[in-house]
DNA sequence: GCCTCGAATATGTATAGACATAATGCCGAG
DNA sequence: CTCGGCATTATGTCTATACATATTCGAGGC
């Protein structure tokens, strides 16, 4: 019932990721696996094409295909969604908003330039992630009310506001920073660890076409949390 | 001269990214597109199906392609190789050997067990990743002897482990998990920093097929160094 | 009003053939 | 022996067509 080109792909791949066939091992040509499989050169090359997007193998014009040399640099990276990942553990998620505001954007702090003009609105939000009551994590966001007015209304006294942007703000563009950071004071009190805790930062910024959106920073306690990068079969 | 169905994508793909077409926006059927760049239905499909393997867009049959809404928990990981990065931003690296051990995994030590049978060689590295001879990373590994047997005659007094073992011994599957970490007495003093100061850890393992090849840790000072993931126009 | 079934529609898969393009390797000229 | 150019080969792109499949929509029966 799997279509033939998709069969083609998997039978490949199996005999690349159980090392049967190493790197620099050249895959039969289009035309034996078209003889072999009983199809057209089309389907073949479907499959083969698709494992080159991947990053499987390489192909050559004249030389033939070949498996690739898996390259590090270049991941999937699970980003969790934190509420429904708590929900999904069947723990209770709560978000706690510690500080609401509606101001202009300082012309001297760069970050919040990098957002808005200056004098322009900007809602900036502190607020801390809580599983089962405990703290998970804390959060400072700014907003950019221009590019997502009708979040000046919402109310996030429990909503988690990256919930709520993600499912009413449309993005194009998003890129996560992350780094290791000490528990400053107001964080340490937050989460309710010693100031100075080696700490693991998150920060995120979205655009929508050009257009800044949003900045946040998440701090989570290192030893609670981690995340995970894979290259592999659980990549598709 | 680039190929057409390259060219649809790229410029549907533009139509996203700027924003003018929102996610949930429906995209010309296919027999529209096949009418608009006057060519047949299987490359017009083929932009399509790309566009939607991207995860840019999503197809239902009989209803239509429409601007997909993206979501954050898979995104791209850069995930630099030290020694090629420095060495591109004209900086000196080097690496330094700090231990070396060949010895059978202990049967009471649940992460050598991953990596061998217990009784089996393990070769046990430590060493210091260096930029311009300051210290930039600390890194504890471990190597299944079976899987890299070629790896016990190396000289790693000035080459990195990691760099010998990505040119010369095959994987097909990785995974990092990255943490925060206070910098312990060891690491500390390696990395010429004071103990406890909060650090980035990226735990590495690869296999080849099923079998376990190496783990390492690698941890960095919080502040001179990041990961990056994205999404978006420079995915690919 | 509601439910079922069939028609219409858009995508999914596949074929057979054609020409384009790139790279290898061989062969002959110098 | 070396170098340039040409034939060969494998992949890259594209066409026109066909049938399969999933989903929606609407017509008709209850």
């Amino acid at each position: 019932m799997i279509p033939l080109h998709q069969r083609i792909r998997a039978e490949i791949e199996a005999k690349i990721l159980s090392g049967e066939w190493q790197p620099g091992h050249r895959i039969p040509v289009e035309h034996e696996l078209m003889a072999q499989y009983g199809c057209a050169r089309m389907t073949v090359n479907k499959a083969l094409s698709a494992l080159a997007e991947a990053g499987l193998i390489v192909r050559r014009k004249r030389a033939g295909s070949f498996v690739a040399r898996p390259q590090l640099h270049a991941m999937v990276l699970d980003i969790p969604d934190l509420q429904s990942e708590v929900i999904a553990r069947g723990d209770a998620y709560d978000f706690r908003l510690l500080r609401r505001q509606v101001r202009p954007g300082r012309p001297h702090v760069a970050e919040e330039l990098e957002l808005v003009l200056a004098g322009e609105p900007l809602l900036v939000l502190d607020g801390l992630h809580r599983v089962n009551g405990q703290p998970l994590g804390f959060e400072t966001r700014l907003v950019n009310l221009e590019a997502a007015p009708e979040m000046e209304a919402v109310d996030f006294s429990a909503l988690s506001p990256g919930t709520w942007l993600l499912q009413h703000v449309a993005w194009t563009e998003a890129e996560n920073r992350i780094s290791a950071v000490a528990a400053d004071a107001r964080v340490a009190q937050a989460l309710e660890i010693p100031a100075g805790t080696a700490c693991l930062a998150v920060d995120r910024r979205t655009w929508r076409g050009g257009e800044r959106i949003t900045t946040v920073r998440q701090v989570f306690p290192g030893e609670a949390y981690d995340l995970v990068a894979r290259f592999g079969p659980s990549q598709r």
